[in-house]
DNA sequence: AGCGTACTGGGACGCTTGACCCACTTCGCC
DNA sequence: GGCGAAGTGGGTCAAGCGTCCCAGTACGCT
């Protein structure tokens, strides 16, 4: 059988976690179904990870770049048409995220219980509080990103209106896990991304 | 000692359970922790609950009308200025909720926690249906008694508002659980409030 | 060919979990 | 005074947990 370097088992743990912990909860995402889930045995994960704590900590961090990516990805596509507004691109990437999160709702739920459980864990604690660190720089580069497409301008610091994005786009989530009404948090996040822009943004004529 | 009603000792425990777990997270509440909480044996649990699941769900409903009944308690006491609009009403709300936050976060993300764990359960799914039925009721109640201590009124129906403001204060809550940076929560309040007012009310002048 | 490092299988350890059970006590009521 | 229902103490159960360990295997390098 090929041996797997170092790394690439890691990933693969990181993985395997991500799809069990997606598909039943993070409690469900025991070191034994991680592992069985990889096709490994325990001693390769304590080979890897020195506590199932650190494998946490690195799952946020993944899916936490995976879903910046995502999101820069949805504002880019959105904004090829010249007449384009950003109200218009906000709503896109709103879009794009909401279809993300229909496509595998798991995840997002994952990142939920993720976030909770580090606010209680001292460990943990400085991961969540950089994950929304990331969460609100990419709001801001999303805001700035949506405005210099379209020649608009954003009124103050960024970092207010950026604020309100992750609000939204949390409280949007878990809103959305309970009732899995997608035209209604279609609509909440549409008139969101308006108010926003309404207030913020400066649209030249 | 003294016996306490069947009654009684169902609310002692569902009361030493939301001790527990708001102090140390929704995981941390064993049988055996709330039962030690509580000073009461196990058997005594599996006589008053058929399962955890039961407590689980009895303690959603409980702080769910715990909450409603702050919230409103905050708009009521809000209105008194009788040149207060609809956007005071409803920073006030927002500040009064804020302040139950900060006093009692645990309990709040508790509330998170239990949400996110329903929503897993196919058992406990209606339970947490049924719950953000409720916030969004109570959000559009408060919405109408904020509007008609003022003289406002909301174009359109009520329930597109209220979802927002259900988005809001969820995502607010998970925000500032995470970084705990209460004026900027705030700020973040504020803002959404006008915007909402700006974009649903009829304000008389 | 042989050595040392990298890795793994499988079992074990000590502990906690939700659930359950049964002998026992307490108490209102006849 | 005694009976039956209500309630409890404490132990037990099987299952599952994170972590650890060690004997063994496979491989790259010399």
């Amino acid at each position: 059988m090929p041996r797997l370097a170092a790394g690439d088992r890691r990933e693969a743990l990181v993985e395997a976690a991500l799809r069990v912990m997606g598909r039943d909860g993070l409690a469900a995402g025991t070191t034994r179904a991680v592992v069985a889930e990889a096709g490994m045995s325990l001693a390769s994960f304590h080979y890897v990870f020195a506590s199932r704590d650190e494998l946490l900590a690195e799952l946020v961090r993944r899916v936490v770049g995976r879903e910046l990516a995502t999101a820069t990805a949805a504002l880019d596509a959105a904004a090829i048409d010249p007449a384009a507004g950003p109200a218009d691109c906000l709503r896109a990437a709103a879009r794009g995220y909401l279809g993300h999160l229909e496509a595998d709702p798991g995840a997002e739920q994952l990142m939920l219980e993720l976030t909770l459980h580090a606010v209680r864990e001292p460990d943990l604690r400085p991961v969540a509080r950089e994950q929304y660190r990331a969460y609100a720089a990419a709001a801001a580069a999303l805001l700035e990103r949506a405005a210099a497409r379209t020649g608009a301008r954003w009124r103050g610091p960024l970092a207010e209106p950026a604020r309100v994005l992750v609000t939204l786009v949390d409280g949007a989530t878990t809103t959305w896990l309970v009732d899995r009404d997608t035209a209604a948090t279609r609509a909440t996040l549409d008139a969101a991304v308006d108010l926003l822009v309404a207030r913020y943004a400066v649209v030249p004529a």
